[in-house]
DNA sequence: CGGATTGATATG
DNA sequence: CATATCAATCCG
């Protein structure tokens, strides 16, 4: 494009008609006027001239930089994507599902070790969330779905505010409750376990919305969503573990993504298992970024480990006995206990002895009140 | 360990 | 009165 100049009227006269000599006055009024043409050009060319391409790359950036800032005038649309820290997790909250994006948390065995007590807890909205963009526990109640811990209660009984914040709904989602209690439950103390083999265990979980295939052949990704803030249901959830050696080094690492539906006890963990990249792909995060710069090294978790998910008696075993421990009357306990025999399973040793340790707490327990009352 | 539900009580 | 909170009970 030509630029187009006009010289201005005003200075015709003056140039045509030359200077007056001896005319001090008269010779100023010109240098002045010129000076003020030039200073209209240059104008002229700053609004006319689009400018042209700087080659450097950091020049380019310093103009989009400046240009950006022009045009947010107004603010930069804020979608609260920080990542968030808490006592013992970190995470990524996704504003318009009100569930968290990932949920990041490091165990090992000395951090597993605690009194902290989920009795004494409750779900809430994360108060560092606007409520407007927050879930609630009414988004849940009645909803046909349970809250799911990301980073489970479980791996947070050093403290009791660690233990809290893992009730907040930013590290909930919408979870089948059988699989809640069932399958994932078993996932996560596949995880504990492993801090008994691996110094150090870090693990990464969160919601996943897979999409599938209508029958008009086309994709489409489809969640339900729940209460009056629309909290989104996944159609998966996925867990990436890393363990490490006693060097401090990443030693093996499994990803996994699991159908947000009942899992039972025929399926193993191992069919679950699932490449992490192609889930980084599905969920537009890179999870693990310095993973890779030592992936040579890094063993399929499952090759290290045998990734086995406790069985069902061992299971059933498992919460018997936390029923046992927190069994507060004698009836409830001889309920408990009588579960065993239901289920056709055997009480090992530290079961008897906790039955027979509380049933003489509680018999004592049951006679003082029984005097007062 | 992982949860929901219900009913009594407190509260504005 | 309706809603919030807590304790008790229950289930896999």
């Amino acid at each position: 494009m030509k630029k187009v100049r006009t010289r201005p009227t005003y200075l015709k006269g003056v140039l045509h008609g030359g200077l007056a000599i001896g005319s001090l006055w008269m010779l100023g009024r010109v240098l002045d006027a010129r000076a003020k043409y030039r200073e209209m050009v240059e104008e002229q060319e700053r609004q006319l001239i689009i400018p042209t391409l700087p080659t450097d790359d950091e020049e380019m950036k310093r103009m989009k930089a400046a240009r950006g800032q022009e045009i947010l005038k107004y603010g930069i649309p804020d979608n609260g994507k920080d990542v968030r820290y808490y006592s013992n997790h970190v995470l990524l909250y996704d504003q318009q599902k009100r569930i968290p994006t990932w949920v990041a948390e490091h165990i090992s065995a000395n951090i597993l070790k605690g009194s902290a007590d989920r009795r004494h807890v409750k779900f809430r909205p994360d108060p560092e969330v606007e409520e407007r963009f927050s879930a609630q526990n009414g988004d849940y109640w009645r909803s046909g779905w349970s809250r799911g811990h990301m980073a489970p209660a479980g791996d947070n009984r050093k403290s009791q505010e660690a233990m809290q914040d893992s009730f907040n709904l930013t590290n909930v989602v919408p979870q089948n409750l059988e699989n809640n209690a069932g399958f994932w439950n078993r996932l996560e103390i596949y995880c504990r376990d492993l801090t008994n083999k691996f110094s150090n265990v870090f693990i990464i979980s969160g919601p996943l919305m897979l999409p599938i295939v209508d029958e008009d052949g086309n994709k489409y990704v489809k969640y339900q969503v729940i209460g009056e803030n629309n909290v989104a249901v996944p159609t998966h959830l996925f867990k990436v573990i890393i363990v490490e050696d006693k060097k401090r080094k990443p030693k093996a690492m499994g990803a996994f993504v699991v159908p947000n539906e009942p899992i039972g006890y025929d399926k193993k963990l191992t069919d679950y298992l699932v490449d992490l990249e192609a889930l980084e792909k599905s969920l537009g995060v890179t999870l693990v970024p310095k993973l890779i710069e030592t992936e040579g090294n890094v063993k399929n978790l499952c090759k290290v480990d045998n990734c086995k998910l406790i069985g069902r008696k061992e299971f059933e075993l498992y919460f018997i006995g936390r029923k046992l421990e927190s069994a507060n009357t004698l009836h409830r306990l001889e309920t408990v206990w009588n579960e065993l025999e239901e289920k056709k399973l055997k009480p090992d040793r530290y079961l008897k002895e906790l039955y027979k340790q509380k049933k003489s707490e509680l018999t004592e327990q049951e006679k003082l009140t029984g005097k007062s009352t």
